[in-house]
DNA sequence: AGCACGCCGACT
DNA sequence: GTCGGCGTGCTC
């Protein structure tokens, strides 16, 4: 990383890039080109002109203004000078992107196949692009020699009092603020004006009166809590090997592997105030769902400045934090996948929180991994990364086995906690009822649900589907009732009456015949969190049962408001999707049941049986987190199945121990890389050939240390009327691989309706 | 990605 | 004879 010759760090320790200076800007497009085109700065834009800024640019034969970015400024233009045409305007000021920025983006357009100006276009909010919550005014300026000279005119009151204001205002207000500071008209204004004595300049002005603060602290954000909880021995102990990097300007990426309940946050919070005693900033990612109000409290209460990035901000929220954050207004930035991109000025660290979770990885162009994204910036930022989970994802274990990022453990809970008991409960052995279909909850289950809760213990149940029942058969025929649209099962959501596709999200009314015998005894089966709410109830009728899942959770506040009734004891039995299993922290809470931990068993993924482990895990680390032991059961018809059996025994090493092998042996990441290209269009016949063909280019284009598996149709072979073919690549390093798209890409642009994504190390195979 | 240029069918 | 179908190819 050459990074010395285009940046640099001023005093306080902030990057900045090195201008260079030239007649020509080089820029580039939100568009699938991959090169940077010249254009010539006009003179009236010398002065203002810089790297980062987009511009409006004519493109094409047409010279259609388009917007680009400006990715750096050259003496000399690459094309012929006869072609160079000029920059018409420039849209920022200040730069949005530093130079750090420009070169994580460049580095992320070789990486995951894009243009530079698509992963530019990704790094930007819309809000900011759209410059939402601002507008343009005209405000009242007063020219340098009437300032120095104001208390020499003799000028009528108002108008003396009015240019007064303006001095001290420097240039911030409008006619409309002046009438109302002075409580005059505009004629004296107009008085001013006429003599020459102001001027009008046209600003870009906050639509808000007064800038508001950012999230107004709530009274709970008293700063009573702000001393460090007593850190344990263990947790002093990796703090104590942050340290160095916490200290100094260096890249280092540490692995924190710790227990649920171990207490990560409290390392991240320490590791944090180091370097915001520096007067640096940090980072903090965290998967959407964990980006409650009792998260970003604990952020809160330990710094003045913090900045919350969720996905429910509006445009001008998120450009108003945006803006703080770039002027250092703020010390710790947490947020979702996206927040990695926060333009902070003097970062420090970063921190991954639940590194392994797959919602770090965006399923649109540019499709990239938050994680490995946050590694590449803290490197060119050089500042340490520490990638946090109890579970962490294989790819990361190999890389701390390779040395490349350094193991920190933290193997015991905080206050000497257990990990709680965990029993398997083998479905196969537990019988359906004379002439009823199974329940949800075994018997087992059941008398340990009621023993909790006799025990004045709360009950978490999961169970990873939505709805009423997940299916719907016709007994005669045997056709599973699908979308129209998608190769998808539908399911039955009673509540609603409604049969629903969880893809596309369509819905029918359920059928009374089948569609295709006209059979009219359709058998609905499959258990969902609906139909287990129900049974939950009719066994439980006395206590309080809450479900939580998407379909509950539609409102706003509703996830917050069940779960702080569930803190507050209000509610016995809080049960639902995996939106409860993550990182939430009930003391009472002394009974875990996984209704069917084989949801994600069998599905066709080389990360299913990791994605178990870790769904098992993470809710097993629910219980047991106050003074009374905890307990988990977990039903399953796979009691042997290495994942669930190794979660059972909270064996992370065992299991990656049994996994790592059968990865290797499969020659699946993190053995080598996988990129994986998925052609959809309207009509199966072509997708075919046109998938056939990009196999053949490749396989002639590839280096020999790449394999080719398929094409073949992808596990949802139809979604929204597109059918869906895919073809993986498999090398034992990135960059071959990377190579051959390079080469092959341009050459395999499909045409008309089939579009094709190329996903570099894929997180969903379906 | 857009958007223009370009080469073949049914219309005033 | 032309209007326009959308198939290639370029954009500083």
């Amino acid at each position: 990383m050459s990074r010395a010759d285009s940046r640099a760090r001023d005093d306080q320790g902030a990057l900045f890039a090195v201008e260079a200076e030239g007649p020509f800007a080089g820029v580039v497009f939100n568009r699938p080109m991959e090169r940077v085109f010249s254009y010539a700065i006009p003179g009236r834009l010398r002065p203002s002109l810089r790297v980062g800024q987009r511009v409006r640019v004519p493109l094409g034969r047409s010279n259609q203004p388009v917007t680009g970015y400006v990715v750096r400024i050259d003496r000399t233009a690459e094309v012929d000078p006869g072609k160079v045409k000029e920059v018409l305007e420039v849209l920022d000021d200040p730069p949005l992107i530093d130079g750090v920025m420009l070169d994580l983006t460049r580095w992320m357009a070789g990486y995951y196949a894009c243009s530079w100006g698509q992963a530019l276009d990704a790094v930007v909010p819309a809000g900011v692009k759209k410059q939402a919550g601002t507008r343009i005014a005209s405000c009242l300026t007063v020219p340098e020699e009437v300032r120095l000279a104001r208390d020499t005119l003799a000028l009528p009151p108002r108008q003396a009092e009015i240019l007064e204001l303006l001095c001290k205002a420097e240039g911030t207000l409008t006619v409309a603020d002046v009438c109302r500071m002075a409580k005059c008209t505009t004629a004296p204004i107009a008085s001013l004006r006429k003599r020459g004595l102001v001027h009008t300049v046209k600003r870009r002005m906050s639509r808000a009166p007064v800038p508001g603060p950012l999230d107004p602290p709530s009274a709970e954000d008293d700063h009573d809590g702000k001393a460090p909880i007593a850190l344990t021995p263990e947790q002093a102990d990796v703090l104590g090997r942050l340290d160095p990097s916490l200290g100094g300007d260096a890249f280092a990426t540490f692995l924190l592997h710790g227990v649920t309940g171990s207490g990560k946050t409290e390392v991240y919070l320490s590791a944090i105030e180091r370097v915001v005693a520096r007067g640096r900033e940090a980072i903090v990612l965290v998967p959407e769902i964990s980006l409650t109000p009792q998260t970003i409290r604990r952020f809160r209460r330990r710094f003045d400045r913090v900045a919350v990035l969720h996905s429910h901000l509006s445009d001008a929220e998120r450009h108003r934090h945006w803006r703080a954050i770039a002027a250092g207004e703020i010390q710790v930035v947490v947020g979702a996948r996206s927040a990695i991109f926060a333009p902070t000025r003097r970062l420090g660290l970063i921190v991954i929180d639940e590194e392994h979770e797959s919602t770090f990885k965006q399923e649109t162009t540019p499709r990239y991994h938050a994680r490995d994204v946050a590694v590449k910036r803290a490197q060119l930022e050089e500042v340490p990364v520490i990638l946090g989970s109890a579970t962490p994802a294989l790819e990361t274990w190999a890389n701390a086995d390779r040395g490349k990022y350094t193991r920190l453990t933290l193997a015991r809970r905080v206050a000497e906690r257990r990990m709680p008991r965990v029993d398997i409960i083998d479905m196969r052995l537990e019988k359906p009822g004379k002439g009823r279909p199974l329940h949800a909850i075994g018997g087992l289950m059941r008398s340990a649900m009621a023993e909790a809760l006799d025990d004045d213990g709360q009950v978490i149940l999961l169970l990873n589907r939505r709805g009423f029942h997940t299916f719907i058969l016709c007994p005669k025929c045997g056709s599973v009732l699908k979308c129209g649209g998608c190769d998808v099962a539908l399911t039955h959501h009673k509540e609603r009456h409604k049969a629903l596709c969880h893809t596309c999200d369509a819905e029918y009314d359920p059928p009374e015949r089948c569609p295709s015998c006209k059979f009219d005894r359709l058998h609905y089966g499959g258990i969902g969190t609906e139909r287990l709410e129900r049974e939950v109830r009719e066994a439980f009728p006395q206590h309080v049962i809450r479900r939580m899942d998407s379909d509950t959770m539609r409102s706003p506040g509703a996830y917050e408001q069940v779960l702080s009734a569930f803190r507050a004891r209000q509610v016995h039995i809080l049960l639902g999707t995996q939106m409860i299993a993550k990182g939430l922290d009930f003391p009472d809470v002394t009974l875990v049941g996984v209704v069917n931990a084989d949801t994600s068993l069998h599905l066709p993924d080389f990360r299913a049986a990791e994605r178990t482990f870790q769904l098992v895990a993470q809710v097993a680390g629910r219980t047991g987190r106050g003074d009374r032991p905890g307990r988990v059961l977990v039903q399953t018809y796979a009691p042997d199945a290495p994942a669930i059996a190794f979660a059972a025994k909270h064996d992370y090493l065992g299991f990656v121990a049994q996994e790592l092998p059968e990865r290797e042996q499969k020659g699946c990441p993190p053995f080598g890389r996988a990129v994986r290209l998925i052609a959809r269009g309207p009509n199966e016949a072509e997708v075919v050939a046109y998938l056939d063909s990009v196999a053949g280019l490749l396989r002639e284009l590839a280096d020999p240390s790449v394999r080719l598996l398929g094409p073949a149709p992808a596990p949802v072979m139809k979604i929204k009327h597109l059918f869906r073919y895919h073809l993986k690549l498999l090398a034992p390093s990135p960059a071959p691989l990377q190579t051959l798209l390079r080469a092959a890409l341009p050459m395999a642009e499909p045409s008309q309706p089939i579009e094709l994504a190329v996903d570099v190390d894929p997180v969903s195979l379906l």
